[in-house]
DNA sequence: CAAAAATATAACGTTAACGTTAATGTTATA
DNA sequence: TATAACATTAACGTTAACGTTATATTTTTG
């Protein structure tokens, strides 16, 4: 039993069912496997890349088309590795690699560039919330 | 000449004026002074506080909503500082500070969570660049 | 002070990301 | 096997976050 329906599928990922067939709608994720009726019979992995996608949106707020590039670039990458492996130097696939690796780049440092403002935002709650602390302290010993 | 309109304040921030009006419309700012005519008439401090909220956007991916959640909580922090450290303890700021402390704990695990899920995804990223120039580096031995 | 440039309000338009409802067909179960 | 419980498509509805356009004032400038 490898083959899960759309209500599976949602309680595992806390999308609706709505919500999936839309991503599937919009090129997010692949069409699944049909059963006889025409029923969408999904699989684990299918689960995993929603999955994926949920805590992506939820965590960093991106759009569903900038996670359309992002999660583009993990799955070339891992669909085309053994293929990448034998392609003669400066070929066309070549090209591909160095886009991939660039692609990468700008990822990771939009990535870091989030990170550090988020460091700085959260010292200044931590300020915030000693202080306010202080205030209650204060007042306790009255 | 510390008075700015509205064209200033969008050359300022990034913001279109119609955005600005917006989020006067919303709330998420205060009404600005105006002039004779109605003309709006910002001062610095407003542009302060949009430049904030253009960063809180950005960055962190966060609702207009969350943003006045967030902001609201700050400027309250600010402007009552002083009026609070003379209240009667069990009084009904004192429970104001505690709703205050609460948020702003809430808000700190929010980022907390935020800030370790990025790293992971970080580490991913890192970790993909590395095996694409892996790939890159050994076919230019060959 | 008259024309040009900027502002104001009001209202309708747009896009993303789904929600809701209806009509119909499919699967599971007593 | 009937019937309840789910699925499918299609289409219209909704909310957030603005964009655009129109019409009327204000402000600035030659």
């Amino acid at each position: 039993m490898d083959r899960f329906k759309i209500d599976d599928v949602a309680k595992a990922t806390g999308l609706t069912k709505r919500t999936i067939r839309y991503y599937e709608e919009i090129g997010l994720i692949k069409p699944p496997a049909r059963s006889e009726g025409g029923t969408r019979l999904y699989t684990a992995e299918d689960i995993e890349r929603l999955k994926n996608i949920v805590a992506a949106r939820e965590v960093l707020g991106f759009s569903l088309q900038e996670l359309q590039h992002f999660l583009a670039l993990k799955e070339t990458m891992e669909t085309h590795r053994a293929e990448y492996r034998h392609a003669a130097a400066g070929s066309e696939k070549r090209r591909e690699l160095e886009q991939i690796s660039a692609g990468l780049r700008r990822q990771i440092a939009m990535l870091e560039e989030k990170m550090k403002k988020m460091a700085m935002l959260k010292q200044e709650l931590d300020q915030m919330a000693e202080r306010v602390d202080a205030l209650l302290q204060e007042r306790r010993e009255e």
